[in-house]
DNA sequence: TCTGGGGTCCTAGGACCC
DNA sequence: TCTGGGGTCCTAGGACCC
């Protein structure tokens, strides 16, 4: 199951006036892209991951709509649970997309859809594409080939006839880049690549070219169906509102995204020993510099004390800043237990991990980012907490919204 | 007024160890 | 007279996904 043009069809059923206009959902209002925009808008041209300024071009009438991700979140949860009344096994693959296997299950694909679509559309008029298929791969081709809100049952056809229906580009996997090198060999369509052959697919792409190969095949292990519970890393980045080349500047918002990033691996109860450091320059050419610090922790003065020492050894001279990121890796689950404001209050012991903990239960409490350092404040951007549509509506990327 | 933000996985070279 | 080989970890970069 797969949303149509879900963040916006969200905005357009609660403002009837967006109705029959071209919108677009975009990430804030100020050097952003396009998230999602509406099928209108995409007919006339408009395309996701285009900056504010193309789409604009393309469309003179679009209208842009700052992203709402505790909206989005709600609406996302409500369908996800929905769907475990239809089977037991749902895997949610991102806000707006959820395989479902009905292997066993007393009803039939078309069912199922009928009564998904109708739930979806009558609780929040908004719509759906259902696609069926023996593996993940192919209800997802299916999805894509039926969409907008549709329903395709491929399972009467040729895997191999089926895939070949596709552009390369439009195969879960197969991105641009991809595309770009098999053109420049001369291979175009999809059975191309197929009569290339897995042999000379490993040639030229190393392991990749077998995972390739299935792909065109249509054949596919199911493996993300039990996709990691458990986090490998946990980042937050910033485009800034304007490009800097000042070092003190560049500390303040390094600092702010240190918390940010600390405060979620600690709510999370992770612990890390892999710091990273990302900047992106005017150019758009981004660098990552990481540090394994020898420990695990969650804490900010670690994580941020490792990126000083990051930015000392690599940061750009005279160059110009746009984007910069930190990230915490080489997690572990680890219980760090809690302590109540009164423990802390009447601990004279200097432990630092007590100022974290009484952080955390006043965060917890009355919102994120209800307490954080005076530093952070001379950010002219605090980080948003916008969703990413990889935000999965369970486990661990639960991010907190609670802060209204 | 050019080009978001959150992730995962893979590759490749070098350090280091035995 | 001339310098192994296998394995793991660390770091930087890149492709891809939503």
């Amino acid at each position: 199951m797969d949303m149509d043009a879900f963040f916006v069809s969200v905005e357009q059923a609660s403002d009837k006036s967006l109705a029959d206009k071209p919108c677009a959902v975009v990430g804030s209002l100020e050097r952003s892209v396009v998230v999602t925009s509406s099928y209108l808008a995409r007919s006339l041209g408009v395309k996701t991951g285009m900056s504010m300024y193309e789409a604009k071009n393309a469309c003179p009438d679009l209208i842009f709509i700052k992203a709402d991700p505790l909206k989005y979140t709600e609406v996302s949860k409500d369908i996800i649970s929905y769907l475990y009344n239809i089977t037991p096994d749902v895997t949610p693959f991102s806000i707006d997309e959820a395989f479902l296997d009905i292997t066993g299950v007393d009803i039939t694909p078309s069912e199922a859809s009928k009564r998904i679509k109708e739930y979806i559309e009558t609780t929040f008029n908004i719509t759906a594409t259902i696609g069926v298929g023996n593996n993940f791969l192919l209800a997802k081709q299916a999805t894509y080939f039926a969409k907008p809100n549709g329903y395709y049952d491929m399972r009467s056809e040729n895997p191999i006839d089926f895939m070949d229906k596709f552009k390369l580009n439009d195969i879960w996997g197969i991105g641009k880049k991809l595309t770009e090198k098999f053109k420049s060999i001369g291979l175009y369509r999809v059975k191309d690549v197929r009569d290339y052959g897995e042999e000379a697919l490993i040639k030229l792409l190393g392991k990749s070219g077998t995972k390739v190969y299935n792909l065109i095949l249509g054949v596919h292990d199911d493996k993300i169906s039990k996709y990691q519970e458990d986090m490998k890393s946990i980042g937050h980045s910033m485009t800034l509102p304007e490009n800097i080349s000042d070092v003190n500047q560049a500390y303040e918002y390094l600092l702010q995204l240190s918390e940010m990033v600390s405060s979620r691996v600690r709510t999370n109860n992770y612990q890390g020993n892999t710091v990273t450091l990302i900047i992106r320059l005017k150019n758009m050419k981004t660098f990552t510099f990481q540090h394994n610090i020898g420990f695990y922790t969650a804490f900010t003065h670690h994580i941020y004390d490792t990126i000083k020492l990051l930015v000392e050894k690599n940061f750009p001279e005279n160059e110009s800043i746009r984007l910069l990121g930190v990230s915490l890796s080489g997690l572990k689950k680890d219980h760090y237990e809690t302590k109540t404001v009164e423990d802390f209050l009447t601990d004279v012991d200097d432990d630092k991990s007590k100022i974290y903990k009484t952080i955390d239960t006043i965060n917890s409490k009355f919102g994120a980012n209800t307490i954080s350092y005076a530093t952070v404040l001379k950010c002219k951007r605090r980080g948003n907490k916008v969703i990413s549509p990889s935000w999965r509506p369970r486990g661990d990327r639960n991010i907190d919204f609670s802060d209204k």
